[in-house]
DNA sequence: GAAACCAACGAAAACGTTTTCGTGTTGACA
DNA sequence: TGTCAACACGAAAACGTTTTCGTTGGTTTC
């Protein structure tokens, strides 16, 4: 194993000092041209690169963002992780990666683990359980150490950082006016529960599209789903509320869902009762993923831009990690942003 | 914003050396109960934390893994990740990930980029460039440094190191041999060029199963598709190669599809052509992810335990460096392993 | 009452950089 | 010949740890 070569063992093997080195190999005119060359020379041969570590440990920066999300086996997570990569790789970051799992635990844990110094800053989307305790300790204690977040998606207003997100409301509120246009009279709704804030944003949605078209509302064709129901095994269970839902209401002609998997469930529940889709239902779904793209019949759906997300959010970071450093103390930089991305409705062959 | 505390500012403040406050925090009994607890009750306060990266340059040790995959927007790779946070997590480390793109030139790059004392070891597998290109110095270099790497899925014979691999060669001589077993004479695959081995792998499978079940060869039921061919736009360009295959093969009764969108793709024109799945036309595909479990049929496939994968090449690659601690210069590890992951075959409804 | 010992702590090196501030040598100039 | 720049380079501090090896007092021992 060749021994990882140091400005030291340089320095050694030249003779001369280690200060001469490295200036040798950032081109200062302090050193004579010969020496420049012979050091560049050496070095160039045995390929020398410097040492992050050290580099970080004197600059006090890593040049590394934190990357904090609930899942990563998830089509819009890892689409904006693929968005983050984009810009960091751009602009000379690493991009760490931690996982949630929708666990408060695991997402304070993951914090604490790179906020000592492996990272410049986060980026995160704040894990299911942490929305429902409402403890964002974590966040503010990492921001009063002057360590930056940008969150998406899933953000908490009351949180001081830039926040990128998606018009929930408006997003869905678009789907549902696309379904009233395409003739339902009959809108159902299946969302989670109140806590994930964006599927309330959703919900909201909804409502206000029906109640701007002057439809009426009614409860049962609200459906608010545990959020244990996804969990593989208790899919079934889901399928059962849809079921029920469609069975006693007969009259539903429309459904938004606000995810993938539940606009597939509902295609797959109404292909059990023999409905067609879109002809005597139509269905949108939220996320427009490749589950979107290549169900049976494709769905329509309302597209986040998450690639667009992650790049924004990426940039909103490291942005503010390169003000800092001509700023410094004066610390004029207390405003915060909130990017939103606009959604886009994909229209497919689950809508007429 | 509160300065991060370091010991230096601790020892300060208490009038003491910064090496017993070091001790101190170490419950090292050089230092007296009383000073011990003083100095312990202040960091506790102050949330004294101490500094990652200082730590690195100190051990020469980092705690983070770096993970190079061509992309992350797919099901594979990224239950792959899943899994190595996992083991990483368990076992302390951090996970830093660099995407390459399918590129060669991003490849280097990003392993250039942390190769420099940012991380203890790789875990990686080769982008479609390198491997038609099959220039593999990067991954030389970066073992001779003594940086040591695990290699998954697409590996490479040549280079010395762990490899965590499938075998695709049985899983889909199993996936064909379940085509025969269920009465399927005109087996026509669908798969890469040459050059991805794992592509190469899986027609041999196709081959070796037709073969020892007497079942005739037939050039044109081998589709090898072009990469381009999956990029968006030219799906269009998958679909009419295999309407091709399917219209002037009228005989073909069964498929088996390299991957998921093959495999979909495989199903959308069947249904075109008003073939009906199972019962005229059994498709099997590669990858069991979220398109497989939510297609229409649902489709029958070879599972790779991707998040099995992701853990064994962690575990692989961080016993490796917890050895290295103790074996230090003997380096009598110079022998490497290759795990195979068995793959499993899920049946669903795209098979009788 | 000197030798030996121990408890409690501090100084300093090391990890690999960058950068500031010398310092010694040369040559020009008066 | 003496003064002063300019040139080329080195010493050392700093980033935040850990750890080895002192160095103090004070206490025991014969």
């Amino acid at each position: 194993m060749k021994k990882k070569i140091t400005l030291k063992l340089i320095a050694k093997e030249l003779n001369v000092s280690i200060s001469t080195v490295s200036k040798s190999l950032k081109n200062s005119k302090e050193i004579s041209e010969e020496t420049r060359e012979k050091v560049q020379a050496f070095a160039k041969f045995y390929n020398y690169k410097p040492n992050n570590i050290a580099l970080s440990l004197k600059n006090k920066k890593t040049k590394t963002i934190g990357v904090i999300i609930p899942e990563i086996v998830h089509y819009f997570f890892s689409k904006v992780i693929f968005g983050i990569e984009h810009i960091a790789n751009q602009r000379g970051y690493n991009v760490i990666i931690g996982l949630s799992n929708e666990s408060f635990s695991k997402e304070v844990l993951n914090m604490e683990m790179l906020a000592n110094g492996s990272i410049d800053g986060f980026i995160l989307s704040i894990s299911k359980e942490t929305l429902e305790k409402r403890d964002f300790h974590h966040f503010n204690e990492t921001i009063a150490q002057g360590m930056p977040i940008v969150m998406f998606d899933r953000v908490e207003d009351s949180i001081k950082c830039d926040k990128v997100i998606v018009d929930d409301l408006l997003g869905s509120k678009k789907a549902v006016e696309k379904l009233i246009n395409s003739g339902c009279n009959h809108i159902a709704i299946v969302t989670t529960k109140d806590f994930v804030n964006v599927g309330a944003l959703r919900t909201k949605g909804y409502i206000l599209a029906l109640e701007e078209n002057k439809k009426a509302l009614n409860d049962s064709l609200i459906l608010k789903v545990e959020d244990s129901e996804l969990i593989d095994d208790n899919l079934t269970q889901l399928e059962q509320d849809i079921e029920h839902m469609l069975i006693s209401n007969p009259e539903i002609d429309g459904v938004f869902a606000v995810n993938e998997i539940y606009a597939l469930t509902v295609m797959k529940v109404a292909r059990k009762l023999k409905k067609r889709i879109p002809e005597e239902l139509q269905v949108i779904g939220f996320s427009d993923g490749v589950l979107s793209q290549n169900a049976v019949p494709t769905l329509t759906s309302v597209s986040q831009h998450a690639q667009k997300i992650g790049e924004r959010a990426a940039e909103l970071l490291i942005n503010r990690l390169e003000l800092e450093d001509y700023e410094e103390e004066e610390m004029e930089l207390e405003h915060y942003e909130t990017e939103v991305i606009e959604t886009e409705l994909i229209e497919r062959e689950s809508t007429k």
